[in-house]
DNA sequence: TGTACATCAGTGAACGCGCGTTCACTGATGTAC
DNA sequence: TGTACATCAGTGAACGCGCGTTCACTGATGTAC
């Protein structure tokens, strides 16, 4: 298996990533929701009918393309975070951010699949939520691999949630096998919420006449997210 | 103008009242993307070609419906604001952000027409800005209106932005006509988007998972917020 | 190495559906004298 | 108060388009002996 294939499979792997760029082009022009298998077969030369060999329907199509980009854009957070490895933790938490803007800005009808409406009639499987969690963690890595040098000040401005919000954090810190308080965990899901609600906010037209200078203001934000944190 | 309608004017006024509704019936069902001139036409028992009676083209109804829904949002934040006007000021935010968040959770569908993907193929046209303005400018009369009573501490760890966005949070400031710094304001940015990504994160299942007391989780935001802002 | 068979990719036609928009029209409701 | 005309709401048919999905089929590519 992997490297093992038949010819016949690779060509088949082939036509897939084809399919999937198409259809990604086309995300661009109409949306999610005008995501059609007959303009992706149109675009390829194909004849309609002939996705159904590699997708059994629309919905499995979009699934595909969703599950790909969390996993790109995971990806580009953990590369971020690699690449920092080295860094003070600060710099890394700034990376990260930035890596995830960035990938927004080139990607915006990508980012708009993931974070924007819920597309109508298409409910996503299960199996999507490891490979969104993949963004999130990057983050949680990096203030992780701070605690594990020591380098993580507890936060003192930190939200304070109610008892039951306290044990769901306690709960995900558990469940994730990460040694943070509820503390910094609180603070952790509110960083995440604040940059992406910002970078939605930028994406979808929002801050025009509001902040202009977008990058600076984000990297600002980010920063600041940084010392709540802890970092 | 305005109650000496003609009996024609008045129901004119009504059918339009009443495509609206189903229209907005219509996107709780597709979405915006699938909202069809031809399906309300279809609910209200009429054909397709008379909703051009009163909605020039598609587009032109979800012009309108947006248009309502930030009027709506608006509406419901301000009346927060009002109702509350004799209490602390502190009290007064967290009243307005729930009314946000109650609004969102009633009308998720409208939510995700505002503040969702855009819908493609289709462009805002400029007189939406202003109705979009009014949820926003209710969390800014909160603060006006409690630096006008002296009861506005300077926020001690504003976020530190750079010199332009400093510069367009001061025009921002002086276009609103609103006596508060870049500081306060930019604080004020930072909690828009705070609220109302954590909203959107909610209402588009982000958290699923994550943290599920959203009511408390939301609350004990907002009042951090108030904080910030200087409340 | 050559042949027989199985597997699979892609075709083309069809089903049944929905869409936005235009246009000439019928009738009812209002307005002017 | 009554009549002639103008205004407007709503009809029904049509144009030209796109959609997801199924199905029987052709041919090429692989596999087993």
């Amino acid at each position: 298996m992997g490297t093992a294939k038949t010819a016949r499979e690779r060509v088949r792997a082939e036509m897939i990533d084809e399919i999937k760029t198409a259809a990604r082009r086309r995300l661009a022009s109409g949306g999610a929701a005008g995501l059609s298998l007959r303009a992706v077969a149109r675009d390829l030369g194909m004849v309609s009918s002939a996705v159904y060999r590699y997708f059994a329907s629309r919905d499995d199509l979009l699934t595909a393309l969703i599950i790909d980009a969390y996993d790109s854009l995971g990806e580009c957070a953990e590369r971020a975070a690699a690449r920092s490895a080295q860094q003070p933790p600060r710099e890394r938490w700034l990376a990260v951010s930035r890596a995830i803007r960035r990938w927004a800005l080139r990607q915006p009808n990508e980012w708009a699949l993931l974070f924007g409406s819920p597309v109508p009639n298409y409910r996503a499987p299960e199996v999507t939520v490891s490979h969104a969690a993949r963004v999130a963690l990057a983050l949680v890595t990096v203030v992780r691999d701070a605690k594990a040098a020591g380098a993580l000040r507890s936060p003192r401005a930190a939200v304070e949630v109610p008892p039951p919000v306290q044990a769901e954090l306690e709960a995900l810190t558990a469940d994730l096998d990460v040694d943070l308080g509820p503390d910094v965990a609180g603070e952790l899901v509110l960083a995440w919420t604040q940059l992406f609600g910002l970078i939605s906010f930028e994406l979808f037209g929002h801050l025009r006449g509001v902040v202009e200078h977008n990058e600076a203001f984000y990297a600002a934000v980010a920063d600041h997210l940084a010392s709540r944190v802890g970092l």
